[in-house]
DNA sequence: GATTTTTGATTAATCGTTTAACCTCTTACT
DNA sequence: AGTAAGAGGTTAAACGATTAATCAAAAATC
């Protein structure tokens, strides 16, 4: 069926497109359009079912109305959530969302921003992938807003949305030794992701501040043999002579395979180990023992992120802005 | 930065944009552009970093190479997961994916069906919310190609990719009898979605096949009320004066309440009932016992829709196709 | 040398909207 | 009556791209 345009309506009332448009468009300020004109092209319009061709409308304007959003990993709770939260903010604000992905790859992103750019998107929102910084200098030069959200890079300033990583990661540390813990051990990426880094070095403050610090119980595992890695480093952090007491995850997918690795080992976790996990997953609220987690708000990261992205576009703000919102440290399973 | 055109190519190189369009798609077969100016083309293109503006072309050329997706629930990782394949596998065939959301609620859907098809979407992939029948009618009567997923009406002749619903559920029914099960609950929504009512039929049909129907000990909770809710119904079965031994849950959302409420009361699980859970979760993994459950083949499902849509829209294919994949019941945990 | 072919481009219309500028009647005012 | 103002539209260009039709000049053919 062809689709009904501003033309089969004025040309079904003897009108001008011109007429229509002004009509279908609320803009007959000072009677440019009689009451009764007015009525018979709303009616022709409902009756034809007219809907009109966003492409068009934002070719003329110069406004797609659109923002492009680009994610990580197609795999990942995480970004699926904040992905379809930001997906009705944003349209919320009259706004609609195409997504890219990167799947960690530099050169994905790099693609998904073009392909995006090409799409007449108005803004961008993104977690961007190790290495990106070029990209977004690029972006910063062509002057297309964009926000980053959960992940970022210090020596750019550029809008942003994270969370209190370094000192969510410092309290759950505290919260581990304050349960008594000697020897905390770290499993985090081997990788160069401020984000993650920051979630590293409030471990590590945290353990130097208690003078329990120790280097030999802080392991790595690549992104791409993330099960086998951890795997293997748990096997290293269990075999350790001086036993260790605790462990911390720096991110949701470290989480669950340590938990598994720890599980396969048959360590008793909770009383063998405590054990600290970064985001929330349903797993942790029905393990018959409570696991201690970081939950990030997800939904006010995503609000945040378009908030700070649709105030760019529409000029209501200038220069750059870092919002920090805060993750929350849950340590009783009180939702059983 | 105003955005490179055609023309400014056009222009800074003294040829029409004519010229200019026929270089960069490739269409100047026969030399009908010679090799030198074509080099200068692309040159300057690259140059200025040219980017074609997708609406434009879509609006001249009537193909917005963009399909729209319409899912059900912002933080369900079903449709996270299922949403961000969809776009891998569309982009790999040329098409970008608007996303809409419609939170079950039958007015969001028509809502996001409008703004889609104003953006001049050539086709949709839903996951339709329940009582839409009439908007898919309208649908087919627009000649607007759409492909369901997940979710269908039997009553209507669409494209569609479902998993095997019924016969999983029999087998997996089955599996719990053949452990032993004498008396197996059931807990699923109350709600008329053909897909959740097939699971339970494919449950009933195993049970009457094994005599051990009893309408007594199948529980139905309500989707706005599903915390609340199965806490209470999990509060029945298990006070039944005859025990239950076994439960099948018709969703991912219900399995994990169900196996909260179930810990939550102290039943243990494996040993005093047998639980079969639809959708997987990290949590089964990780769990001390292990959790059946039957596995969604959703990149299977994504890829599915996305070749079913593109089919149709390329007109390499006619009428409509109801595509079956295949659900996997995961009994044994070998991934720890 | 005249005509045809080939080569290498241009012109102009079009997609569906928007909107500044213009036009033509009525009606009102002095 | 003459003119200004208001009412109610229309015209036409533009957004960025595509493409059928056309054109001019050079090369090839007879």
């Amino acid at each position: 069926m062809k689709r009904v345009s501003l033309k089969d309506i004025a040309k079904e009332l003897g009108v001008s497109t011109a007429t229509v448009s002004l009509v279908l468009n609320g803009k007959n300020e000072k009677g440019r359009v009689s009451k009764k004109m007015s009525q018979k092209i709303l009616d022709k319009a409902a009756e034809l079912n007219y809907v009109p061709n966003t492409l068009a409308k934002g070719l003329k304007m110069g406004k797609s109305r659109t923002i492009g959003l680009i994610v990580a990993d197609v795999s990942n709770l995480f970004f699926g959530t904040l992905a379809l939260h930001i997906q009705v903010f944003a349209e919320q604000k009259g706004y609609s969302v195409i997504i890219g992905n990167t799947n960690e790859q530099l050169k994905a992103m790099e693609n998904a921003i073009n392909s995006l750019y090409g799409r007449q998107v108005e803004g961008l929102i993104i977690t961007p992938t190790e290495k990106s910084q070029h990209l977004l200098i690029k972006l910063i030069n062509n002057k297309i807003p964009f926000v980053l959200v959960d992940r970022s890079f210090p020596e750019l300033a550029v809008n942003s949305v994270l969370i209190n990583n370094y000192e969510i990661s410092y309290q759950s540390t505290e919260q581990l030794i304050q349960k008594g813990c000697k020897r905390i051990g770290l499993v985090t990426y081997k990788q160069d992701h401020y984000h993650i880094n920051e979630r590293r070095r409030g471990y590590e403050d945290a353990l130097k501040q208690a003078g329990i610090y120790d280097p030999d119980i802080m392991e790595e595992v690549r992104y791409d043999f993330l099960e086998n890695d951890t795997r293997k480093v748990i096997g290293n952090l269990i075999s350790q002579k001086e036993k260790i007491d605790g462990v911390f995850f720096t991110t949701n997918s470290i989480s669950i395979n340590g938990v598994k690795g720890l599980i396969k080992n048959h360590i008793n976790i909770q009383e063998d180990i405590q054990i600290m996990c970064f985001d929330e997953n349903d797993a942790f609220y029905i393990l018959p023992y409570s696991v201690p987690f970081i939950k990030q708000p997800i939904k006010e990261m995503a609000k945040n992120a378009v908030e700070l992205l649709i105030d760019q576009l529409e000029m209501k703000s200038e220069g750059t802005k870092q919002v920090v919102v805060n993750a929350e440290l849950v340590l009783s399973r009180n939702s059983i």
